[in-house]
DNA sequence: GCAGAATGGTTTCAATCCGCAACCCATCTG
DNA sequence: CAGATGGGTTGCGGATTGAAACCATTCTGC
């Protein structure tokens, strides 16, 4: 019902792709799961155009993502991601790791994924059924017939 | 020098995606990981547009994700991922895998990824140093001081 | 060794998307 | 009640994209 027309409808990654795959999204989330919960906070983190902004949190929302609903505390506006959206972590999590190890010279700062007892979390690594490490090399895709 | 005005020059989630974050630069990994190496091939797969994929060849070569060079079976080009490209793989598994939780339909048809032996790639899932599970409440960012 | 197809693009043009700025209304705050 | 803040909408110009046509070089079959 989201989104009828895919780029490559039997690929899983193209389709998360269609979902969350521009410029922005992926920042919307990360600044949800990071606590904004506001129109105005989105827009501040992220820097995002105000009428782009109104648009991917439609977006988002008609896709289930995330939720819009008035604040617990009155009359204001909040979006906070469902359980779908939630579930991006991961995504967001190889994506900062990445970004830690290529996008940043030796010496530069960037900031840090931490738990709750304020550690570093760790490296993310695919490994198979029996423990090993898995890449591009030792997978391919197969083909939905 | 690949990229000097960031989205948000200190947080890698965004820096990564100054460099993949479009519509199409993660679905041409996508294929190069599957074994495209030839121009008309990620046309072929991706069905992206001939002058938008030369521009995407382009700046992924910039900023050194793929490198192109002449084939070793004669004089035609072709374009394989550097380190930093392969490097990639956990973030293009935890988007097919996000995909085929939220992006089908019970009893739709998708494809798979699977290794040497056939066998389905299992879910990555974030872990502390503990083994505990991590997730977007059990996490926040650090900003860098 | 020549015709035709495939490879690897470039160019042109129209349509779409995006960012900026201005505007708007409702709600808080002093 | 004046001003600030939240949550948008609208209009416009510039940038990005997609479709199609074009082009030069290299294979391939006969």
């Amino acid at each position: 019902m989201p989104s009828p027309d895919w780029t490559d409808p039997e690929c899983p990654v193209a389709r998360t792709l269609d979902l969350v795959g521009d410029r922005w999204s992926l920042l919307v989330i990360r600044d949800a799961m990071d606590g904004a919960r506001a129109f105005t906070e989105f827009q501040r983190r992220t820097g995002i155009a105000r009428n782009i902004l109104t648009d991917r949190l439609r977006k988002l929302t008609a896709h289930g993502l995330i939720t819009q609903r008035t604040a617990p505390s009155g009359r204001r506006q909040e979006y906070v991601l469902t359980d779908a959206g939630r579930d991006l972590f991961a995504v967001i999590l190889t994506l900062r790791q990445w970004g830690e190890r290529h996008a940043f010279d030796p010496g530069e700062t960037h900031s840090t994924l931490v738990d709750r007892h304020g550690a570093p979390v760790p490296d993310i690594a695919p490994a198979g059924t029996d423990g090993t490490l898995l890449d591009a090399d030792t997978t391919h895709v197969r083909r939905s017939h």
